[in-house]
DNA sequence: CAGATATAATAGCAATTGCTACTATATTCA
DNA sequence: TGAATATAGTAGCAATTGCTATTATATCTG
């Protein structure tokens, strides 16, 4: 958060997001909306609790996140078998297009991304920050589900 | 945003996010706040309308912040001597205190995030990912003031 | 098992955010 | 020059967010 790191790492996710929403802009879908589709494609079947701290908003905002998608038909509650006070998140068939369609946006933006690196340097950048990123998440004992 | 390096950078990002943020919850001080504070700190004189393009909040809201952080005595409101419609942002000192006191903070953070890098490897993670944050922000032609 | 405590999610209300429209000033160009 | 257009910032109102308390269920302890 100060020089370093942490600040071009930000920095450079910002711009990412930037980009990637100015060409997302007409899916009527907001960032927060998107970030939170994009992580719960990685987590489905996730609970609320942990999907909020995902993204980094409280559990009752998430839970009116979730009414809307619902609403909207993007995003379905599921019991969960295991514990009845909880909602298990899946995405429909209907995100699951949307997200297909974005797929070559978020392909060709991250083309532009790493142009002019070669492809050793590509997958050391991934490396790296992956390393950087499980140093992060370790000390934090983030449980996620599924 | 799909799987890929744009997903990467913006996960390890919200966990340092995170993790500053829990290191510097007493002060008082949002997450968003922190935020512009520290972008603020790297573009002094910066105008509204840039800063909030930085942070990515819409030029309303930013214009809150400010009232809210000047009132607060963290921020100060200069005319611009060239242009009569706008505002020019600068920290106040004690504003500069409290990123002094946070710069351990960081630096222990940095720390910890780049464990197990050895030095050469910290040089090449920053050196590649100014590469991309210089590969995104040269197509978005976003004029950054002083 | 029963009571105490913890956890997942949600509701009410106050604060924050952003869309739209607006004011003031700057710039463009006929 | 001066009218037309663009730009920097702000106000009103509707929507969103989050703090605090609450409900329902789970887990822990004796």
């Amino acid at each position: 958060m100060s020089e370093t790191i942490g600040y071009l790492l930000n920095d450079s996710a910002r711009l990412f997001r930037r980009a990637f929403n100015a060409r997302t802009r007409d899916t009527g879908i907001t960032a927060l909306q998107w970030r939170m589709i994009t992580y719960l494609k990685r987590h489905e079947g996730i609970r609320q609790g942990p999907l909020a701290e995902l993204i980094e908003v409280e559990p009752i905002t998430l839970s009116r996140m979730v009414d809307r998608l619902a609403e909207a038909g993007l995003v379905e509650r599921r019991a969960d078998p295991t514990d009845r006070r909880a909602w298990r998140l899946y995405l429909t068939a209907r995100a699951g297009d949307m997200l297909g369609a974005m797929r070559p946006i978020a392909e060709k933006l991250t083309e532009e991304a790493t142009e002019g690196l070669s492809a050793a340097e590509v997958d050391q950048l991934v490396a790296l920050v992956e390393k950087v990123r499980a140093n992060l998440s370790r000390r934090e004992c983030l449980k996620e589900t599924a």
